[in-house]
DNA sequence: ACCTGAACACCGTTCAAGT
DNA sequence: ACCTGAACACCGTTCAAGT
C-alpha cells in the first residue's frame, strides 16, 4: 500500500501499532508482531526507539491527537465537549484509555492533550493554579472512568458477566456526563446545569 | 516463622506477594518468585488461584483494607480522611495505587473500600444516585493520581528527572487536598472550605 | 486434596555483525 | 545509517503424574 520503500519510517511504526491496537487492543502490541507486520526483525525496531515505553508515547499521542482541535468549532461549553470527545477517541480502540494513562503517567505521551485540557479551562475563567486543579480532577476521572469501562466491556465479552438488565440503571453515557457536571459545578465556571439528584 | 507445614494456604501466598510488593513493586510480583519464596514450584500456586488476576486482587484487598474502618474514629470531617487515608496506604506500596486500579477495574479487589466511600458519602448527606457518583469521581481521582505519583518517584530514582525544584510549585500533599476540596464543592455537601483560588 | 516436573507459547532487550 | 541473526533472561499457564 505504501510506496515501496525497504526502509522503515517512525511514522510507518506507529502507524501499524495503532492498526495492532484497533484489532487486539494491548495485548497486540508486541514487538514481534509489529516487527513481522512491518516484515522486519524485532530488533530493527529498536533502532528507532529506545524502547517499547516510547513507542507506545508515540501511540497515545496519535490516539488522543483528534481532541486537541482549535477552539470554537463545537457550539456546546468547550471543556464539557473536550471531556466527551477525548472519552469518544478512547473508546475508539480496545485498552485506549490504559494506553493512554500508562504513557501519560511516564510523560511520554498525550501531553499536549493535557494542556489543551488545562488551556481551556483558563479560558473559560479558571485563573491559573486552579485550573490545573480542575484539569487533574478531570483528566484522571476521564481515565479511570473509560479504563474501567474498556475493562467491563471485554469481560462482558469473555461472558464472564451478564449486561446487567439496564432497569433503573444509568447508561455509562450518563454516568458519565453527570460525573463531569459535578467536578465542573466545583470549578466557579460551572456552565453546566447543577446535578439534578443533589439530596 | 510460620508454624512449618508442608501445606501452603492462601494467606501465606497472599502474604509473601505483599511482602514482594513492597520490595519490589509490581515488578516483584512474578509468580516464580512467589513460588521460590514459599520453596514450592509455580504451578503449587494454580491450585490455590485461578489465575495470577485474581492473586491480585486478594493482595489488593490487603493493601486498602486498613482504609475500610468504623467512621467516628476520626474527628476530620469523614469523606476528606477517607480518600487522605487511601492514599496514604497506596503509598505505602510501590506501584500500589496501579495494583489497586487494576483489580478493581476487573472487580476482582478493593470492592469493599470503594463500597465504604460510597457509604461514607451516603451518611454525609448525599442521595444515592448523587453518592455514586461522587465516589466514581473520588476514586478514579485518587487512583489515577497516586499512579501519578509513584510513577514520578520511580522515575526520578532511576535519574530520568531532577526533583523539579520546589519553588512556587504546590507540594503533591497540597496539590492532592485541593483537588479533593473542589470535587466536595461540587457535591452539595461541601464541608471542606471552597478552594481559595477560586478565580 | 495438594503438589511436582516438565513443557508450551510467549515476552522485551542487547549486540556483534552485516550492508 | 539502518537492519539481520541470534541469543539472553525472563514471563503466565497447563497438565500428566505423583503422594
Amino acid at each position: 500500500m505504501d510506496l515501496m520503500t525497504d526502509r522503515i519510517t517512525r511514522e510507518q511504526i506507529v502507524g501499524v501499532a495503532v492498526e495492532l491496537l484497533a484489532r487486539g487492543g494491548l495485548h497486540a502490541l508486541a514487538m514481534r508482531r509489529i516487527a513481522s507486520e512491518l516484515g522486519v526483525q524485532q530488533s530493527a525496531l529498536y533502532w528507532h526507539f529506545d524502547n517499547k515505553q516510547q513507542l507506545l508515547g508515540a501511540v497515545a499521542d496519535r490516539v488522543v491527537a483528534p481532541v486537541v482541535v482549535p477552539t470554537g468549532t463545537t457550539k456546546d461549553t468547550p471543556v464539557e465537549a473536550l471531556t466527551a470527545r477525548l472519552r469518544g477517541e478512547l473508546l475508539r480502540y480496545p485498552d485506549g484509555a490504559e494506553l493512554v494513562a500508562t504513557a501519560f503517567a511516564f510523560r511520554l505521551g498525550a501531553n499536549d492533550a493535557y494542556q489543551h485540557l488545562v488551556d481551556e479551562l483558563e479560558r473559560a475563567g479558571s485563573a491559573r493554579p486552579h485550573a490545573e486543579i480542575a484539569a487533574s480532577v478531570l483528566w484522571h476521572f476521564v481515565l479511570g472512568y473509560v479504563t474501567d469501562e474498556q475493562q467491563h466491556r471485554q469481560a462482558a465479552e469473555l461472558g464472564a458477566i451478564q449486561p446487567t438488565t439496564d432497569e433503573a440503571t444509568l447508561s455509562a453515557d450518563d454516568r458519565f456526563t453527570q460525573a463531569i457536571d459535578l467536578i465542573l459545578a466545583g470549578t466557579s465556571l460551572s456552565e453546566a446545569s447543577p446535578p439534578a439528584t443533589l439530596r
